[in-house]
DNA sequence: CTGTTAGCGCCTTCAG
DNA sequence: CTGAAGGCGCTAACAG
């Protein structure tokens, strides 16, 4: 393969005027047209390894997630690329697979190949480390939860006010009994939905009973066990509120396998998926802005790359309740209309300033809340 | 951030001792032991790229695929992984998004990179340029198709047996205008799937009519728009065979918004999704051993890496029809059972020494159908 | 077993 | 605007 020397050879110049002409430096237009014309001529591809050796950075942005089969995941990935590509940027994706070693390897991986950059869902708030790589001035940012080892840019989803929107919601339908599966105590995320769905029933006209919590991994076959635990109460729950969509494809099964169906027992879930709209009667979800985190995460990341020792920024992107079949109690025995009617719920924004930098002027209207949770 | 020389001095030894200490050179345990100490003290993280200029290949190895969002290439993804993990060796997922530019700046940057190999799903048989990685002595294998521009290393499912058996499925329930929804003429795939769906057609007890043929684009929107001009059809089909999975959403989405359901209209589909029996009546679907290709993908590529000059080989894997619901023309108006009755049907299996060399040694006993899908 | 040395390919000073 | 030269960090070849 031809290197930069045959290329200039070739050409008849210097390697460093090779070098210039590719990068933009300035070289005479009768110089560079030789330039180019050697390099198609010996295909000349520039050795990005040589080049990171000696720039010391590298054009590759590593997005680092913890389960590639969650669809979460998968939006927030075209939204870091679409991004990205428009820097210049290649973005890999790494499956940390739930699991801090494979994690603290990608890293590693990260670290070691000098990336532009890494945007990651920590597997672990307390575990996860990305101390070598600020240290090494490498950008970081964190999606969903931040990491304990270090202040850095965070994006998030409104968890809390989407968890307290599906719940409002729930109990305007006349549910009375609702209970919240969750994820583990250790997910920030599960935290703030959880707190979203008891903040709802703190309410004026909301039951006094403490209402039914649990506890499961967030994955499909949690969400089936902690359906069937909640069925198998004495008073067993009248609606369910589930945090991710993974417990809800379980937990439908579970449901199924008892041959009971919403809205009999209300559903609502949060993410979204594939086939919320396909079952019937279709899931109320709570959206989460995945590709919009991811975008967002990307941009703060390119930020921080021009401007390394500002203050890490907070964002949090507002969710938006899809209701659905699944919740809606009027709806019990009529046949299912012919067309989806989404109903967009809540929508609390973040701060004005945050919305701008994002090229969404349009969201600066109400930010009272957003004030609230921005600062939690 | 130390690099080897401050290990060598903090060790009292030179850099080559340290390198050989890290890579598995002989050195004596005592000095060994400085080493690792130094490492340890120093929090020293040996420099990839370094590594990878001076060695001239690297350990990480890139997935191309062409859309994150298909479970299919998520499953293919793990058995990728964990193949490479034992061989340590990282994987980095690349989504080209079936955008034959987009997959070649990823082929690009494996190359520029000299990364250890390339799992790639070609975007375009026709497009899709490896030489010159190939040229570079980087390993390339692909999956499903094999782009035309060289002879490598390939895996595919066996998909003209896999539409065979769910034709004949069909046939055998009862349905007698099936159509088929398959992806553009230019997919290998979808042709392979055609080609077994109008096999089924022509034997013995099938009916004499032609079928009925769209073809869509392997996303959902295709499968939605494609079921409704199949069900606008002065005779529109009694069941259908639709060969993705993304389009089977969209085809279940447009029979929804009839009215219609399966079983009445007769469903199946090629691939796997987190949904398939969520819905009611599940979806009877041909399983695609997406993770196992994945597996055996890597598997040749490591084997490439050993072997560089060895002739391509070509692996087909066998597919698996699960039957349910939305096929059962019995249990037209009988109650959902309450578990998943899933029958295998169809095993044709490719010849026994890919398969013992894959580490599934019980497959050997029947190869007759292999022979002949192999040599095609 | 160990140390010295050269060079992977590129970019970026520094002179001119 | 151009060329010469050094070095990014590591490892492989060679000599001891």
């Amino acid at each position: 393969m031809a290197n930069i020397y045959d290329v200039a050879k070739a050409a008849g110049v210097s390697p460093a005027t090779v070098s210039r002409a590719l990068n933009g430096g300035s070289v005479s237009p009768e110089r560079a047209a030789r330039v180019q014309a050697a390099c198609e001529e010996l295909g000349f591809r520039p050795n990005r390894v040589a080049r990171g050796l000696r720039r010391q950075r590298s054009d590759v942005l590593a997005l680092i997630i913890s389960d590639i089969e969650n669809p979460f995941f998968t939006a927030l990935a075209r939204g870091v690329e679409d991004v990205a590509r428009a820097s210049n940027l290649s973005v890999v994706l790494c499956n940390a697979d739930d699991n801090p070693e494979k994690e603290a390897e990608y890293l590693d991986v990260a670290l070691a190949e000098h990336m532009a950059g890494v945007v990651i869902f920590p597997a672990s708030v307390t575990e996860t480390d990305v101390t070598a790589l600020l240290d090494r001035g490498v950008p970081v940012v964190a999606v969903d939860r931040a990491p304990e080892s270090a202040a850095i840019d965070t994006v998030t989803a409104d968890d809390e006010n989407g968890a307290y929107a599906a719940t409002r919601h729930l109990l305007d339908e006349g549910y009375r009994r609702i209970a919240c599966i969750t994820g583990s105590r250790g997910s920030a995320a599960a935290m703030e939905r959880l707190r979203g769905f008891l903040r709802a029933h703190r309410e004026g006209d909301a039951p006094r009973r403490r209402p039914r919590v649990a506890y499961a991994d967030f994955r499909v076959r949690g969400g089936y066990q902690a359906m069937n635990d909640l069925l198998d109460l004495p008073e067993p729950p009248d609606a369910v509120l589930v945090t991710n969509n993974l417990m809800a494809s379980g937990a439908l099964e579970a449901l199924h396998g008892r041959g009971l169906r919403p809205p009999g027992i209300g559903l609502a879930s949060f993410g979204d998926t594939h086939w919320s709209h396909l079952v019937e009667p279709a899931l109320t979800t709570v959206h989460q802005p995945a590709y919009e985190i991811g975008r967002s995460a990307a941009e703060l990341l390119l930020q921080r790359r021009e401007a390394p020792d500002t203050a890490p920024q907070r964002l949090i992107l507002p969710t938006r309740l899809e209701v659905r079949g699944s919740s809606r109690r009027a709806a019990d025995s009529s046949p299912p209309p012919a067309r989806k009617v989404e109903t967009r719920v809540s929508h609390p924004e973040t701060g004005p300033r945050q919305w701008a930098r994002l090229g969404r002027p349009d969201a600066a209207a109400d930010s009272a809340t957003a004030a609230g949770s921005a600062a939690r």
